[in-house]
DNA sequence: CAGAAGTCGTTTGCCGTCTAATGAATGCGA
DNA sequence: TCGCATTCATTAGACGGCAAACGACTTCTG
């Protein structure tokens, strides 16, 4: 049991369940904070580019936005001029979760971080950074395309 | 959209991806070499004991041992003292694999962290040991008891 | 000794994620 | 213009995780 892949993973799923935690508190599920963000940022978005940005798989956002319909935070509707496509619209409720749930990741983000220097930031960043580029080109490498 | 919280995402989800990749050449799941290592270095525990260590539910266990043994990796068996205890012990098959799968996650550890320097690598863990407690700690304080 | 309380594994149901298969609509080439 | 390839979203099914409800067995207590 490698000691990086191991403490990363324990990390791994302390933030992800801190996380949790937080948004649970607005009523949201994890993960469904990310989709809501990038409608925030643009509104209508289709399920596609939501998937490309959030880099994760097309059905993914899909179902999230199913449930995220019913539970009122934003609605279907299909693009008028390409009949193919869909988009998202938030409604009031989801743009009412913005301030809350962005100063709460904030904070979490400052809270975890709250022990390490600046300089420590800073290189937990670049090291990150180094690890992310390295996994991403393994797995480019077993893939016959990407 | 905090910058940590977001490359700390990405950089999991990438070794994610990539561990997945390198169990899947030996036709584990990902999270099926973790249970099978906690049985490597004592066979015979149960559910519970096993969730304790991997820090997961029992259900989490209950549920890959079942599939985990229809594949052939282990079997179960009551406990003959104990009538509410199952053990879950290695098959052939489930031994065979120690080798190749603790081999294959030493070389992912390895070419994952291939660019960082000795002195790098020191300071991402104790970072990440900082990160880790200080989430650790925030999970604690939202819940009643733990 | 018998009932209450505690300890386990299991089942159920939900969420996020992925891959593969399906289906609908657009657009391009002959 | 017509058909076929392309592009999308959706559905189906699997897996790892979690929480809550359940059921069986042990142990403690009166």
């Amino acid at each position: 049991m490698p000691e990086f892949l191991d403490l990363h993973g324990r990390t791994s799923k302390a933030l992800r369940a801190a996380a949790d935690d937080g948004m649970r508190r607005h009523g949201l599920h994890l993960g469904q904070n990310h989709l809501l963000a990038a409608l925030w940022e643009r509104d209508g978005r289709t399920p596609g580019e939501i998937a490309a940005e959030l880099r994760v798989t097309t059905p993914t956002v899909v179902k999230m936005a199913t449930r995220m319909a019913a539970s009122g935070l934003l609605t279907r509707r299909r693009d008028e001029r390409d009949n193919r496509l869909v988009r998202l619209w938030l409604t009031e409720e989801g743009w009412a979760l913005r301030e809350p749930v962005e100063t709460e990741r904030r904070d979490l983000e400052e809270a975890v971080l709250a022990d390490l220097t600046g300089a420590e930031r800073e290189h937990l960043m670049t090291a990150l950074e180094k690890i992310h580029r390295a996994a991403t080109a393994l797995l480019k490498d077993s893939r016959s395309a990407d």
